[in-house]
Formats: structure tokens, sequence, C-alpha cells
DNA sequence: CCACATTTGTCCGTATGTATC
DNA sequence: AGATACATACGGACAAATGTG
């Protein structure tokens, strides 16, 4: 069936962390460079896991600076699970 | 100051198509081809754009087919405005 | 069933822009 | 001025699914 994508992994991956509170609300998501190289993926797989938790929330990137966590909602909207 | 990126844009184009009526459910959005076209960007761009509106529950694609607009909600989140 | 074209979806490498330090 | 870091964009490539013949 369908693969699952690299970035939705990546995308799974932060949100537990963050749902779990492992990545308390204020908190900064490693460097770009360090996901890219922990996730093994290109920056534009990075990016594109970027997009989906910003999207959904979850956290803010600030340019210059870092990806900081926004907050920890109760309860989530579907892990990104577009493709059924 | 910020540029607002042309994937944004898109995808408050197309949003807003869906929110109108002009774009109802069920209904398919033009090809990856046209939309390229259509706003001068690449695949990728339109990808990002994509990523957007799936996560927001407005569109689900396809492959080998179509995208197609899902439903027409009564209110929508924030126009995917993360960067303010 | 198989070959082929079309279309969506993903990914990489690279480049550029912008903001922070 | 330079280094670092996030963000966007392009072009090319390949995979997966669909439809047609």
């Amino acid at each position: 069936m369908g693969r699952r994508p690299s970035y939705l992994d990546i995308v799974d991956d932060i949100r537990r962390q963050i749902v779990s509170g492992q990545l308390a609300p204020g908190a900064t998501l490693p460097t770009c460079r360090e996901m890219c190289a922990a996730y093994q993926v290109s920056r534009q797989t990075i990016g594109s896991a970027m997009i989906v938790l910003r999207t959904q929330g979850l956290v803010v990137g600030q340019q210059g600076r870092a990806v900081y966590v926004t907050a920890n909602p109760h309860h989530l909207p579907s892990p990104a699970d577009s493709s059924k």
C-alpha cells in the first residue's frame, strides 16, 4: 500500500514528544541541520514537516532563531492522516 | 519585512474558492501542471500548498486521479496564518 | 494481463532570502 | 561583516495509483 512519507513520520515523532510533555511549551526544536542528520533527510523534507506542524498550530518558527513549541493542546486533530 | 510566500498565496486563493462555493464539495482542483502554469510556480510549491490544504482537511488527494474538495465547513481556522 | 501515458505525491541537491546573534 | 538558522523556491527525479488500449 501507500508507504508512509518521511515528513509525516517526522511530524508524528515530534508531535508525540510535544503531547507527552517531553517537549514543553516554549521549548525549542533541534536545529534544522540536526534534524536533517537525525532523520537522515533533506531540509525540504524537514520543511514539509514544519509546514504541517505550523498549520496545526503546534509550533512557531522564528527566522534566525529557532522553532518553538507553542502549546500543549488537550487533544489534537488526526495525526496528519490525510492518506488512509 | 516578511514577504508572503507563494504557497500561502495559493492556499489562500484556493481556500477562498472553496469557501465561496466556487469549488463545491466533490469538485476537482485543476491538475498540478495547470496550477503550476496558472500561478507560475514549481510543483514543489504546489505541493507545499497541498500539504497545508490537506492538513486543514479542505481537500483530499488521490494519486493518479485528482485532488478533491472534501467539504464546505462553516468556519475555518486562520488562513494558514502561522507567520504574523 | 501488460504496456503506456497521465497525475498526484514525495524527495534530493542547490540556491536565495531573511532574521538573529 | 560574518556566521548561524529558519523559510522559500526551483529543477530534476522517482514512486504509486489510475485509466486506456
